[in-house]
DNA sequence: CACTATGTTGGTTG
DNA sequence: TCAACCAACATAGT
């Protein structure tokens, strides 16, 4: 489900619900997602504590615990959240349950599978290999586009296939690296060996823009995404991502798709030019 | 029914 | 080190 847009959606409501709220009880009906942790190590840490904080790096969400403890959570695919205030059918794929008091609960629902749950102390969160190779996100202050250049330059990769790179850039996903391309007129298959300072500039100011605006519309529902049970808008703003054969906005032309690595790159090969 | 797709990423292979 | 491929899994669409 999610990219950095929806990540951040989905931080903003769970801020909103259950902060400072005490944690009573943990059930666990699917242990697969514990990665660096037991069951039993994660209830001793977690049960009496609260949330003071949930932020998030890259894609991952933190929830900062009351205790010098961080919840590090990956959605992945189809990974969700939602807060019930009052006792509600537990739904197919909800896997962990977070309680509070007076029956209030944190609900993680995953079909796939595919999410990723790790603890590890507060003060030794970036010593956490998968934080620790992450890239920073374009919206981040320190994000430096020279750095970004540096990364980039030598790639016999293409471009889009870069964008999806955490340890270059974090929290874009196919949705927003096609979507990128699209606004800058970059063709997906240019290789990252092929572009230029300038062009790399070009690409970072549009990534910040779209992601943005796209955090403004609380993210994109194509398939599943929703946070509590609210879904995003920024489908409604989608140029190409979803748009096979369909006209382009801009030129009339049709919209290709074809896979780069397994992940579907769309593009108007009218717009976006090779070079 | 068989086959393909899907907002992700880690491990394996050459 | 780098790039290609496949795996984890459920579900919807053709």
């Amino acid at each position: 489900m999610p990219e950095l847009p929806e990540v951040q959606t989905v931080i903003n409501y769970l801020s909103s619900k259950i902060l400072k709220k005490e944690i009573e009880d943990i059930k666990i009906s699917n242990n697969k997602f514990l990665k660096n942790i037991n069951e039993d190590f994660l209830k001793n840490i977690v049960i009496n504590s609260r949330i003071i904080k949930i932020d998030r790096k890259g894609k991952y969400i933190l929830f900062h615990l009351d205790n010098d403890y961080t919840i590090v959570s990956h959605l992945r695919m189809e990974g969700k959240y939602r807060f019930e205030e009052k006792e509600q059918e537990f739904k197919k794929h909800d896997y962990i349950i977070f309680y509070f008091k007076n029956n209030s609960r944190l609900i993680y629902n995953d079909s796939r599978q595919f999410g990723t749950i790790h603890l590890t102390k507060t003060s030794e969160l970036n010593n956490l290999k998968e934080l620790k190779k992450l890239a920073l996100d374009p919206l981040d202050e320190k994000f430096n586009i020279e750095h970004f250049f540096q990364k980039i330059k030598n790639k016999n990769i293409t471009i889009k296939t870069l964008l999806l790179d955490q340890t270059i850039i974090s929290g874009i996903g196919n949705i927003y690296a096609n979507e990128i391309l699209f606004d800058v007129k970059v063709n997906p298959w240019i290789k990252g060996k092929e572009i230029d300072f300038e062009t790399s500039k070009k690409i970072i100011d549009s990534a910040k823009k779209i992601l943005k605006i796209a955090i403004k519309n609380n993210g994109t529902t194509i398939h599943s995404y929703e946070f509590g049970s609210s879904k995003g808008s920024f489908q409604n703003f989608l140029k190409v991502q979803s748009r096979e054969k369909l006209k382009c906005f801009q030129c009339n032309e049709i919209i290709k798709r074809e896979k780069d690595h397994g992940r579907s790159s769309f593009w108007c090969p009218n717009c976006q030019k090779i070079i």
